[in-house]
DNA sequence: ATGAAGTTTCAAAAATTTCTGAAACTATAG
DNA sequence: CTATAGTTTCAGAAATTTTTGAAACTTCAT
C-alpha cells in the first residue's frame, strides 16, 4: 500500500549521517534521519512511509514531526483525494538557514540573554559580586551585538547577502591590511 | 582547607543556567556549570574547589574539565610552591567567541561537508538519486558559502569587527533600499 | 449515528548518557 | 626509594532520553 521510498547506498548514508549528527545538532536520531529523508525526496512523502523507509515507530515519526515542524523545517500538506498528511521539507536551502538562525537564536540565546538582564539588575553586595557582574555584562553585551548584527544580516535577501559574501573576501585584504598598520592581531 | 568559593544567589543562579542550558548547546550539566564558574571567577581554581562549590564529584569535575580544555574554554595554570592544577576561562570574550566558532565548525560543520563532498563524487544511478544529489549539492555550496565567509570574518581584529558591527545598521539601510527597487523581499 | 482511516498520546521498555567511588596512576619532596 | 599529594580511569549505579505498542482520539464519508 505505501511506497516506502527505496533508500539507495546514495541516499542512506546521507540519512543516516544526519541521524547521527542528529545529537551534536541538539535533535534526536529520528529527526535528523526524518529531515535528512524529507530534504532529499523528490516529492512529499506520508508518515507511513517514512515510517516504513526509516525502520522507526508510527508513533516515533508523530513524535519527530512535530518537533520538525516547531523547529519550521518541515511543513504540512495535504494532496487532493487523500486524507493522510504529507511532509516536505522547505526548498529555498537559504530560507532553511535564516530559519534555523532564528529558531537556534530563540531557544539557545534568548534565555540566557534574559538570565543576564535580570541578573545586571541586582545590586551587587561584594567584591565577587561586583566582579561577576562585570563579567556578565561583557558577555550580555557581546551577545546584544551580535545578534543585532545577526537580524540585520538577516533581513536581506538571499541574492544581495550571496553577493555580500562573495564581496568578503575583498574587504577581508583591505581591512586586513588597516589591522597590520595599526599593529592589531 | 580548599575555600570553596561561595556561591551568593546572584551567581548562583548564573550558574545553575549554564548547567540547564547545557544540554542544549551540547555539553552535559556538569560542563556547563563548571565553565560557569569559571568565567566569572575573579581568580583561577582549583579542581578541588570546583568539586566542592558545585557539589560534583572530584571525578567529575576531571572529566569535566578534560572536555572544556577540549574546547578551549579553560586553560591549566599553576600556582608557585602549589602542586594542584589550577583552571581559568580565557578573558577576552571575543576570542572565545571565535574558539567556539572553530570549535563548533570543527564538529558540528566539517563531518558534514566531508560526507557531501564524497556523496557528491559519485555517480547517480536513478533518477531519485540524481535528484537527491542536486539537493545535497546546494546544501554543500551553502555551507562552503558560509563557513569561507565566516573564516574570514574571524580573522579580523575585534576592533575592526566591532566596527563591522556597528557599521551593520548603516549597509543594511541602502542594501535593504536597493533590494526593494529590484523588487525583493 | 456508525465505522473506517488516520493521528496523537502516554506509560512502560530499551537505550543512552551522566555521575560516582574505588582503584590505578603520576610526579615530587624528602 | 618511599610516602604523599594530586590526577585520571573505569566499571557499575543513577538519571535521563528515546522509542514503542496499545489505547484514545479525530475526522469524515456513508
Amino acid at each position: 500500500m505505501n511506497d516506502k521510498m527505496e533508500l539507495t547506498p546514495l541516499t542512506e548514508r546521507f540519512v543516516l549521517h544526519f541521524g547521527e549528527m542528529g545529537s551534536r545538532w541538539g535533535v534526536n536520531r529520528t529527526v535528523g534521519q526524518i529531515y535528512a529523508l524529507l530534504f532529499i525526496a523528490p516529492e512529499p512523502l506520508n508518515a507511513d512511509e517514512i515510517a516504513e523507509t526509516l525502520g522507526f515507530s508510527r508513533s516515533n515519526v508523530s513524535m519527530g514531526m512535530k518537533e520538525l515542524m516547531s523547529w519550521r523545517l518541515a511543513r504540512l500538506l495535504h494532496r487532493p483525494g487523500d486524507r493522510r498528511e504529507y511532509f516536505e521539507a522547505p526548498k529555498d536551502i537559504w530560507e532553511i538557514f535564516r530559519t534555523l538562525a532564528e529558531e537556534k537564536r530563540k531557544r539557545e540565546i534568548e534565555p540566557t540573554l534574559s538570565m543576564l538582564r535580570d541578573a545586571l539588575l541586582e545590586i551587587p553586595q561584594t567584591d565577587n559580586e561586583r566582579h561577576a557582574q562585570a563579567r556578565m555584562r561583557e558577555m550580555h553585551e557581546l551577545i546584544e551585538m551580535a545578534t543585532v548584527w545577526f537580524d540585520e544580516v538577516q533581513r536581506l535577501s538571499p541574492e544581495t547577502l550571496e553577493g555580500l559574501m562573495r564581496l568578503g573576501a575583498k574587504v577581508q585584504k583591505v581591512l586586513g591590511f588597516t589591522d597590520k598598520l595599526r599593529g592589531k592581531d
